[in-house]
DNA sequence: CGAGATTCATGTGAAGTATACCTTTAGGCTTAA
DNA sequence: AAGCCTAAAGGTATACTTCACATGAATCTCGTA
């Protein structure tokens, strides 16, 4: 590198002059929704069809949707409710949609704190803890009659709520209609688990599910296009090289057709290339980018974790670098009363440790799966989800993390 | 040799505890009439 | 007397602990061939 490194000025200079491959970022991100989405027609007129009774105010049925993670569940849904709303909005017809994603650690894991975001959606406040939930209840109720008419429910990752917090908060959800006066609620729960519907109680299941819709995995040709269309707004047309949407797509169908995954792929692609200054995304950023994607994730997800947890998994990591052989909970958790003292902190029991271990699971940070071991009892058998080397980059971020 | 009993190491459910945070209440102080 | 501030009291959700029981296949036991 031949410029200086505190030479600021010039290297932003040089930043604005340089030949970007992106025309437009944002159209990329998978957080843009884009006006049209492929291979979802059948999805999005039922879909359309089934809340469409909102804009005569009327209760739409509630509504369950399912497929595997980025099979455009959300997109879809937002995309929907997003015109349902402009239009309501238009012909001026009380209508309210709330997002709410359930998975997001301390924001809306339980029933508390879901009704408190919700609360929070309809532009009030409300502590974080300190009162009792009827009230949060009641404080809510009051909210949705203010508002007079309907409020659309979305609730994303709703398997991972009722894991957590049980089944209960969504029959008293559905439960509140027949006492609301002047609005009407509509659940629409989305799932990753196709046989979430099962583990709940059957009198939620036939309210939630009224109606139910699944979204299939896309296939390698579906995320091609699904590519290409993306690429074509947010890219140069020259930006791309030959073969790289088809690879992407190849890797995203072999991860049973997640679109989501594709994109971020071929973004990061993109940014490595452009940071490389290359003229256009090759192959050859794919595979980095792939690798520095799974880094990404982890890393942004080791770091949200709560201490405690950061503890627990360095202890695994540990182990698991040492001797590539299974672990055991009890060596694991053996090590990490050792470990604990160096980031001053008081040892968790075991009792807990074990649920701390299957929530990791659960965010796929290590798989840890029950066994019985016969004569030698009955533990969990954990395996690294990373490579070695990742994992070995993992630990050292966690210990400096943890400051040991 | 095989069926059933035993055993181990930890999974797992229920109930209790500690902590952090909230509202309410009561007292004390200030202020203004 | 009314108004305001503060501290104590009383209440809650959540993370964690304690207690107690559940699990399930390798291993042991013992009767039988």
């Amino acid at each position: 590198m031949a410029t200086e490194t505190n030479d600021l000025p010039n290297l932003f200079e040089k930043y604005l002059n340089k030949n970007s491959i992106f025309t437009n970022r944002k159209f990329i991100q998978t957080t843009y929704i884009p006006e049209k989405l492929f291979h979802r027609d059948e999805q999005i007129n039922t879909i359309a069809g089934v809340l469409a009774p909102c804009l005569k105010q009327e209760k739409p049925s509630n509504l369950f949707v399912y497929g595997k993670t980025g099979t455009g569940k959300t997109a879809t849904l937002l995309h929907i409710t997003d015109n349902l709303q402009k239009i309501a909005t238009q012909r001026n017809i009380p209508l309210k949609v709330c997002y709410i994603n359930c998975k997001l650690k301390r924001v809306a894991d339980t029933e508390y704190r879901l009704l408190a975001q919700l609360v929070k959606d309809m532009g009030k406040e409300v502590p974080s803890t300190g009162l009792p939930t009827d009230d949060i209840y009641t404080f809510f109720f009051k909210l949705l009659e203010q508002q007079q008419g309907l409020v659309l429910l979305v609730l994303d990752e709703i398997d991972q709520l009722v894991k957590k917090a049980g089944d209960e908060i969504l029959y008293n959800l559905t439960r509140m209609n027949s006492e609301l006066k002047h609005a009407q609620i509509s659940l629409i729960g989305i799932s990753n688990d196709p046989r979430f519907a099962e583990q709940i109680d059957p009198r939620v299941k036939s309210s939630l599910g009224e109606e139910e819709i699944m979204f299939p995995p896309y296939n390698a040709l579906q995320i091609q296009t699904i590519l290409r269309e993306r690429a074509a707004v947010a890219m140069k047309p020259d930006g791309i090289g030959e073969g790289v949407i088809e690879k992407c797509s190849a890797y995203a169908a072999r991860e049973h057709g997640d679109a989501r995954r594709a994109l971020e792929l071929l973004r990061v692609a993109a940014e490595l290339a452009e940071r490389a200054n290359a003229s256009q995304v090759t192959i050859a950023h794919l595979d980095l980018a792939e690798k520095k994607q799974e880094k990404d994730k982890m890393t942004e997800l080791i770091t949200t974790q709560p201490k405690q947890y950061q503890v627990v998994l360095l202890a695994i990591f540990q182990l698991g670098i040492k001797e590539s052989e299974n672990i055991f909970t009890g060596e694991a958790y053996e090590l990490y009363k050792t470990l604990c003292p160096s980031s001053g902190l008081r040892p968790i029991t075991q009792r807990r440790f074990s649920d701390i271990m299957n929530e990791l699971d659960m965010l796929g940070l290590i798989n840890a799966k029950v066994i019985s071991k016969g004569r030698h009892g009955r533990t969990r058998e954990i395996a690294l989800a990373t490579t070695k080397s990742l994992t070995e980059n993992l630990e050292i971020l966690l210990k400096e993390s943890l400051g040991v």
